[in-house]
DNA sequence: AGCACGCCGACT
DNA sequence: GTCGGCGTGCTC
C-alpha cells in the first residue's frame, strides 16, 4: 500500500516552496524518521514530519509526488519534543521549520551517502557496545567533593524546586562545582538521564570537558561525556550527535548550537555565563540558546540552571521574587571560595585591609581602583600610579593583565596635511593599522593592504596612527618596563634577572589552531609577567597568579547609543576583575584598575562595591522608564541592498504595507495597535563589503502581540520585495529579541 | 537552500 | 568565438 508522507526538507522560509513536502512510500514511517528524498535534481535529507496528514498542501498535483528514496537505517526517529522545540524555534524566530530543523542536524547526516552512513553507524555501534560492555560502576562512588555551605544550600534548593534557576554567583564562588554536583545527582538517580551543559565560547569547552571527564569518566566511561560545537570536524560532530541521540552520551557539553542536540532522556540543562551575547545567534535563525534552553526545559521536564556573576537584565528581572511576578528562582553565592582565611591571624589591620574596608570590598574579591585620567598628562596611555603598581607587582613575581578591547596597533591612520584617513574602500569604516606586518586591515570585510609609504591622497610621508590598540599597548609597555628585571626564578625558561616578558593575546595572536592554548599555557607556567589582550582574556580562564587587572580605556561604552552597552561593560569588567586573585592566598591583595575620565560614574561605583544588584536595579529603572527590554519586546528587520535607498525603501514600504493592508485583515487592527514600527535607519556601519545595510525597529509592550504581528507581516515583507522601488535589495531578515540596535 | 537556464563582458 | 558573472525560476 502506498502512503502519503509529509517530509521536512531544507528550504528557507521565503522560498516559494514550503518546507513540508509530500512524498510517497510503500511503508508507513514513524514521525521523526530520517529519510533521503529526491528534490529537483538532487537527493536531500528529510525528516518525516506529521505522519500522513497533509491538509495544507492538499492541492498538489498527485502526479508530482515522488517516492522516498530511502530511510537512514539504524538511527532512531527524532522525538516529538525535539520536533516541538524546532517548530517553536522556527515560529518564534520567523524562519521555516525546514531550515531550522535541518540546520540543527549534523552536516554529515546530509552529506554522507547511504553506504558511508551505514559504515559509520556500524563503527559507532561497535564502540558503544565496547563502552557498555565495561560498565565501571565504582560502587560507593565517593562524593569526596566537599561543598561550601553556600553551595550546599544552593544544591538543596535545586533538588527541591523545579526551576528554572538563576544561579547568581561571584566569580570564584564555585558555580562549576554546583553544575557538576547537580549533574552527578541526576545521573546517579536515573541510569538513562542526560544532561546538557552549555558555555558561550568554543575556547571554554576544552577545560570544561576536562573537568567533566575527570569527574564522570570513572563513573560512566570515557564516552559518557561528549562535546558539540562548530570547531569540531564534521565526523566528530556526527559521532557526538549520534552518541547523544542514542543515549550513549550522558553529558553533552557545547556552545549555543548544542541546545538543538537530540537528547531523548534530557533531565537537566545548564547555561553557564547565561548573560553572554554569544548565546544569541547572529545569522540564519537568530535564536537565543539561553531562551530556548528555558523553553526546552519546560517542554521536556528538564531542570534549567542559568549561571552568571553578572546575569542578563532579562534573567535578573525574571528571577525577581515570585510575589512580584518572577518566574525563575534566584540562588545567590556571593563569596569567593577560600575568602576570609587570611583574617584569622588577629594581627592589626594593614593599610590595604583598611582601604578595602573603606571601599566596602567584599572579602576575597579584588579591590577596584579608579584612576581619574583628567588629572593625568593629556596623552598618557598608562597613568603613573597604574604603571607603578604594575612595576611593584611584577617586581614581586606576580602577574598583571592589561585589557583593551581593540586589537591592532591603531584604529585609524591619519595624514596630518590633507586629513586623509585609512577608510576601507568597501565599508563605511576605517581600516586598522597593524604594525606587526605593516598592513591596513578592515575588520569588517577583511580587505587588507600594505601600509602606504606616504599619504595616498597628497603624498605627505608623515602619516600617523590615531588612537591605540593592543599591539601598541604591548609595544608601549615594553618601553615603560624596559628597566624592570625578573625578581626570582619563577620559570626555568626565563630565569631571574632577565627582562620582563610581555605577551599579547587577541584574535590576531591566536589565529592559528592551538595558539590560544599554548599562549595560555605560557601564562600559567609563569613565563609571562604582563599579559595584554582584548576581551578574549577576560573570559573564564583561571589564571592563578594574576593579582592586578587593568582596564586601560573602558569609557567608550558609557555613552554608547546602544542601551545594552553599560550592561556589557559592567559584565566585562566584572569578568576581568574575576581574573584577579583567583588564588585564595593572593585574593586579598589583588586589584582591578580602571582608567577613566568619568570616575564618578555610577557604573564604576557599583563595580567598585562589586554590587551587581545595585547596578541592575539602576539599569532596570532606566529601562522601565524608557519602555525598553525587558519591559518591552523588540524585533529588528534588517535589509541588505546595493544602495542605501533601496534598503530603506524596502523597509519603509513593508511598514506602509503593514499599516494599510494588515489593518484590513479581520481582527488584526488590535494587533497593529499594540505594535510600533519605527522608520528605517542605516545601520551603525552602513556599508560592509559594498553592501548597504539598513534596519527597522519593531516594538511592542506585549511579546505575544509582537509575535502575532511578525507572523502576519512575514508574507507582506515577502511580497514587498517585488515592488519596483525595492530593486537592488539583496536580502532581508528578521531578528527577534535583538541584542544590539 | 541548491541547481538550472539565460543573457551580457574579458579572455583561455 | 567561449568562460563566467549573477538575475530568475523551480523543486513534493
Amino acid at each position: 500500500m502506498t502512503h502519503w508522507l509529509s517530509i521536512l526538507v531544507h528550504t528557507p522560509a521565503h522560498a516559494t516552496l514550503g518546507s513540508v513536502l509530500t512524498y510517497q512510500s510503500e511503508q508507513t514511517l514513524p514521525v521523526g524518521t530520517l529519510v533521503r528524498v529526491p528534490l529537483g535534481k538532487r537527493e536531500t535529507l528529510g525528516v518525516v514530519w506529521n505522519g500522513e496528514a497533509q491538509e495544507t498542501t492538499g492541492e498538489i498535483d498527485p502526479g508530482k509526488i515522488r517516492a522516498v528514496a530511502g530511510v537512514l537505517e539504524g538511527i532512531p526517529p527524532l522525538s516529538a519534543a525535539w520536533q516541538q522545540l524546532l517548530t517553536f524555534t522556527a515560529n518564534y524566530y520567523q524562519r521555516s521549520v525546514g531550515e531550522v530543523a535541518l540546520a540543527a542536524l549534523p552536516p554529515q547526516l546530509r552529506e554522507l551517502s547511504p553506504q558511508q552512513m551505514q559504515r559509520r553507524l556500524q563503527r559507532k555501534t561497535h564502540e558503544v557496545a565496547a563502552a557498555t560492555r565495561v560498565p565501571v560502576p565504582l560502587p560507593a562512588a565517593k562524593t569526596g567533593h566537599d561543598l561550601t555551605p553556600e553551595q550546599t544550600q544552593v544544591v538543596a534548593q535545586i533538588d527541591t524546586h523545579s526551576g528554572p534557576f538563576l544561579l547568581f554567583g561571584a566569580t570564584g564562588s564555585g558555580k562549576t562545582e554546583v553544575y557538576l554536583h547537580c549533574v552527578q545527582t541526576l545521573l546517579g538517580a536515573d541510569p538513562e538521564a542526560q544532561a546538557l551543559v552549555m558555555v558561550p565560547e568554543i575556547n571554554l569547552t576544552p577545560q570544561l570537558e576536562a573537568r567533566f571527564k575527570e569527574r564522570f569518566a570513572p563513573l560512566y566511561g570515557e564516552h559518557a561525556v561528549v562535546s558539540l560545537h562548530s570547531g569540531m570536524t564534521n565526523p566528530q560532530r556526527l559521532k557526538a550527535w549520534l552518541a547523544a541521540h542514542n543515549g550513549a552520551a550522558r553529558i553533552v557539553l557545547g556552545t549555543r548550537m548544542a541546545v538543538f542536540a537530540s537528547l531523548p532522556k534530557l533531565r537537566l540543562i545548564v547555561v553557564d555565563e547565561e548573560h553572554d551575547p554569544s548565546y544569541k545567534s547572529s545569522e540564519g535563525a537568530r535564536y537565543s540558546a539561553r531562551d530556548l534552553a528555558v523553553y526546552r526545559g519546560k517542554l521536556e521536564g528538564a531542570k534549567v540552571l542559568l549561571g552568571s556573576a553578572t546575569p542578563s537584565l532579562e534573567s535578573w528581572q525574571h528571577s525577581r521574587p515570585a510575589d512580584q511576578g518572577g518566574r525563575y528562582l534566584r540562588l545567590h553565592m556571593p563569596s569567593r571560595i577560600g575568602a576570609g582565611r587570611l583574617d584569622t591571624t588577629g594581627a592589626a589591620p594593614s593599610a590595604r585591609q583598611t582601604m578595602r574596608a573603606t571601599a566596602s570590598t567584599p572579602p576575597g574579591l579584588p579591590l577596584v581602583r579608579r584612576v581619574d585620567m583628567n588629572l593625568q598628562p593629556r596623552k598618557a596611555v598608562f597613568s603613573l600610579p597604574l604603571l607603578d603598581a604594575i612595576k611593584e607587582r611584577v617586581g614581586r613575581g606576580e602577574q598583571c593583565m592589561v585589557f583593551l578591547n581593540r586589537r591592532g596597533y591603531a584604529p585609524v591612520l591619519h595624514c596630518t596635511d590633507c586629513d586623509w584617513k585609512s577608510e576601507c574602500p568597501h565599508c563605511s569604516a576605517f581600516r586598522v593599522f597593524h604594525k606587526i606586518d605593516r598592513t591596513l586591515r578592515c575588520h569588517h570585510c577583511g580587505f587588507t593592504e600594505r601600509v602606504p609609504r606616504a599619504c595616498p591622497a597628497c603624498g605627505n610621508p608623515d602619516i600617523t596612527p590615531l588612537g591605540r590598540g593592543t599591539e601598541q599597548l604591548e609595544e608601549h609597555l615594553a618601553e615603560l618596563l624596559a628597566d624592570v628585571r625578573r625578581p626570582h626564578s619563577v620559570s626555568a625558561e626565563f630565569p631571574e634577572g632577565e627582562p620582563l616578558r610581555i605577551a599579547r593575546i587577541d584574535a590576531d595572536t591566536t589565529r592559528l589552531k592551538g595558539e590560544l592554548e599554548s599562549q595560555l599555557a605560557a601564562v600559567h607556567a609563569g613565563d609571562v609577567d604582563v599579559l595584554v589582550g582584548t576581551q578574549m582574556i577576560a573570559k573564564g580562564h583561571d589564571f592563578r597568579r594574576i593579582t592586578l587587572v587593568a582596564a586601560v580605556n573602558p569609557d567608550g561604552a558609557l555613552f554608547s547609543s546602544d542601551f545594552r552597552a553599560p550592561e556589557r561593560l559592567f559584565s566585562l569588567l566584572m569578568q576581568a576583575a574575576g581574573r584577579s586573585g583567583r588564588d585564595a592566598a593572593l585574593g586579598e591583595s589583588s586589584e582591578v584598575w580602571i582608567q577613566t575620565f568619568q570616575p564618578a560614574h555610577p557604573l564604576y561605583a557599583a563595580l567598585k562595591a562589586h554590587d551587581y544588584p545595585a547596578f541592575a536595579e539602576q539599569q532596570l529603572k532606566e529601562r522601565e522608564q524608557a519602555s525598553m527590554p525587558p519591559f518591552s519586546a523588540q524585533a529588528l528587520v534588517r535589509a541588505d541592498a546595493r544602495t542605501q535607498e533601496a534598503a530603506q525603501a524596502f523597509l519603509n514600504a513593508a511598514r506602509a504595507n503593514a499599516l494599510t493592508d494588515m489593518a484590513q485583515w479581520e481582527g488584526w487592527a488590535e494587533v497593529l495597535e499594540q505594535v510600533t514600527l519605527y522608520p528605517a535607519v542605516p545601520m551603525t556601519i552602513q556599508r560592509v563589503a559594498n553592501v548597504e545595510r539598513a534596519q527597522m525597529l519593531v516594538e511592542s509592550p506585549s511579546r505575544a502581540a509582537l509575535q502575532r504581528f511578525l507572523s502576519g507581516w512575514h508574507n507582506v515583507l515577502h511580497a514587498t520585495r517585488t515592488q519596483p522601488e525595492c530593486k537592488g535589495l539583496i536580502r532581508w531578515a528578521v531578528d527577534v529579541d535583538p541584542l544590539a540596535i
